[in-house]
DNA sequence: ATTTATATTATAATCATTCTAAACTGTTGA
DNA sequence: TCAACAGTTTAGAATGATTATAATATAAAT
């Protein structure tokens, strides 16, 4: 939970302005308690659904990928037709709905530490990110 | 390394009638002795280096969809903007090279088991992914 | 205040993928 | 063997998400 003042500070400490739609969209993204998962077509409605004015689609664009340079926001990619974005951006991994299409934040009770026994020679790991997918008995098996 | 002959079977056995763009494709595909990971652009424009006829890009779409549902092929998922697919279908994890955008497969002694110590209730688990992305020390780190 | 750089916007452009419907081909069984 | 049918291929159109454009607006610096 974050005042407006302090979005405002964030984002001039990462060379952002604080204009008036950044902020409305560091309210919906960040002014909550729980971690949020949305595609871009979700952070839409959701804009136009608080507020009166409306942002622009491309600038929800702009936002979400400079947010996402800046490190305030992870990508997490499930399939190709569809983008989510992560408003909890610690390492963690996520299981997958396959029947609601939500995802769910593991922490490590729940998946245990990767252990990677080789690397590629001269390559650093950037990231590791498990994805379980999971759906109903009744649902076909991968 | 299979024949004609055995990509007519599989074919059949699947109920997919064996047509001369299946089986040129399979040719591509299956005929090789490592693991082929390709996007469908990869595809098209190995199809078109081997052969003189060229495959109608819907066919491609088509035949790698029907590959993909019958079990032939798996779907691996990088980025938003990148579909791969997989021709080794067994359970295994990847390395994705940042900096030449290369899947590499990953084998039990490169990956440990991923010990997953609770589940959605009412769930079952149809896949356990992991993606580790690595890229050379002068990269930027996510 | 004025200037300058940056951000927003509506709209157009792009590009991968899917759809369409006509032509073609593999399979079946008389 | 061949007709009939269902399944397949195809070029091109349609779709839909994302990105580019360039004019206008806003924030910050002077």
């Amino acid at each position: 939970m974050l005042k407006n003042s302090e979005f405002v500070s964030k984002l001039r400490n990462s060379g952002l302005r604080p204009t008036k739609q950044r902020l409305k969209i560091c309210e919906v993204l960040f002014n909550r308690d729980k971690t949020f998962h949305f595609t871009i077509n979700d952070l839409a409605k959701k804009i136009s659904e608080n507020f009166n004015e409306k942002i622009s689609l491309a600038t929800i664009y702009n936002t979400v990928h400079a947010f996402k340079d800046k490190g305030y926001l992870k990508e997490i990619t499930i399939s190709s037709d569809k983008s989510y974005f992560d408003t909890n951006i610690t390492k963690h991994h996520h299981f997958y709905d396959e029947d609601t299409n939500l995802l769910i934040d593991c922490n490590d009770n729940e998946i245990g530490k990767v252990n990677i026994k080789n690397n590629i020679t001269g390559k650093k790991i950037s990231s590791v990110e498990v994805l379980v997918r999971v759906a109903s008995d009744t649902q076909s098996q991968n």
